[in-house]
DNA sequence: GGAGACATACCAACCAGTATGTATGTTGAT
DNA sequence: ATCAACATACATACTGGTTGGTATGTCTCC
């Protein structure tokens, strides 16, 4: 009895800093970080501030647990998981790409990608969330450049490039067609800019003659 | 007489406007425009808060005449311009990107653009700045659409692409790697991520046998 | 004497953060 | 088995500081 007791309690305890986790993630995401308002934040949820503190020991604490936690996750499922999966590494980063804009609503569209907002906003101010910002960019284009890396190796990407670069590139234009397509509010520039990016990914197929 | 007395003081107050935006451009760049402190502002340029509100009505009017008039010039002097020089399209366009990248210092770079900033944080909040900011990257994505064209018509660049799509991917392109480069506040980013770029950009020439 | 160009003093709202209180367990000694 | 001591997980009320904005006064130039 005592163990289902103490799950209990910690199981409620969880709850309240997820639940604050996700209405800071959702707070940051529209208004960014410095805007973001703690207050905001407890009426959404119904947690008090004594609670929030008790949770996390300064609103930068909270603010580096969104990317740590949240961000980190969102980004492991949708990006760095796919690209781990078997396959023609240049059809996993197309397919990869193409689904994540697909299933976008226009609303996450003028919202932007919340790692890039976070960058463009803090990492000039506070080099706590420009590191942390800094080794999650770093996952993304190492799950890029193995990807790539592979396929050289099995004879699919031209084998001429270099990975890390040609991945730093990749991301680089994912995170620009993302902005520009949050500025027009418009899945269509989403959609026209993402093309000239699956473009230039054909590019780095093997040409025929070297396969 | 009386006209070189109306110039000075006609001039004193234009001078006042003037360090006025110039200080709130710095200071936006720095820390967005929310957490842009009026109260900063006015002790770094020494005018009052009355003087403020005599030259703009609030801090909205501000931040939208910063926009229309710093950045818009900026943008004009060592984007646009340089664009509508004669010669070669794709030379000039891996010049201008070229020049612009060589002569940025580390700092700049880890403020980043002023225009995307002010994008990625003020367009999903307020649609003033978003229509002001989406009619400033069109004529920048024009300039480039422009140059293009040209380029076609003159048969130096390839004439199966889409020059307004294209366009729109090299801008978003340019954006990415500038983001890049601000969170690593790297030199090295910026260059090896444009390199990715100015390797895209020889591909859009003619090939030979159509020239 | 009236308009342009400020200067000074002030205000309500909001902010992150804290001090204090409390209800509910958990633990260890008797 | 019981009770004191302690810890967790909050809740309430408050504080000092900052914010954008304003009301009013002043001085100069035409």
């Amino acid at each position: 009895m005592s163990p289902a007791l103490e799950a209990r309690q910690v199981k409620n305890a969880d709850d309240t800093r997820q639940s604050l986790l996700e209405a800071a993630f959702d707070e940051i995401h529209r208004f960014g970080y410095q805007a973001a308002s703690l207050n905001a934040i407890l009426e959404r949820t119904g947690v008090t501030k004594g609670a929030l503190y008790h949770h996390f020991g300064s609103k930068l604490a909270l603010g580096y647990a969104v990317l740590d936690q949240e961000i980190a996750t969102k980004l492991e499922s949708t990006w760095f998981e796919p690209m781990r999966r078997p396959g023609n590494p240049v059809d996993i980063l197309v397919d990869t790409i193409r689904k994540a804009g697909e299933c976008i609503g226009v609303d996450e569209i003028s919202l932007g990608c919340p790692l890039n907002n976070l960058a463009q906003e803090m990492s000039p101010i506070d080099d706590g969330f420009r590191q942390r910002i800094d080794s999650l960019y770093r996952r993304w284009q190492e799950s890029i450049s193995d990807l790539l890396a592979r396929g050289q190796r099995e004879g699919s990407v031209n084998s001429a490039i270099n990975v890390t670069d040609t991945a730093l590139f990749v991301l680089a234009s994912l995170e620009g067609c993302m902005s520009m397509a949050k500025n027009a509010q418009s899945h269509d520039v989403l959609m026209s800019c993402g093309e000239g990016l699956l473009h230039y990914l054909e590019n780095l197929r093997a040409s025929p003659e070297n396969q």
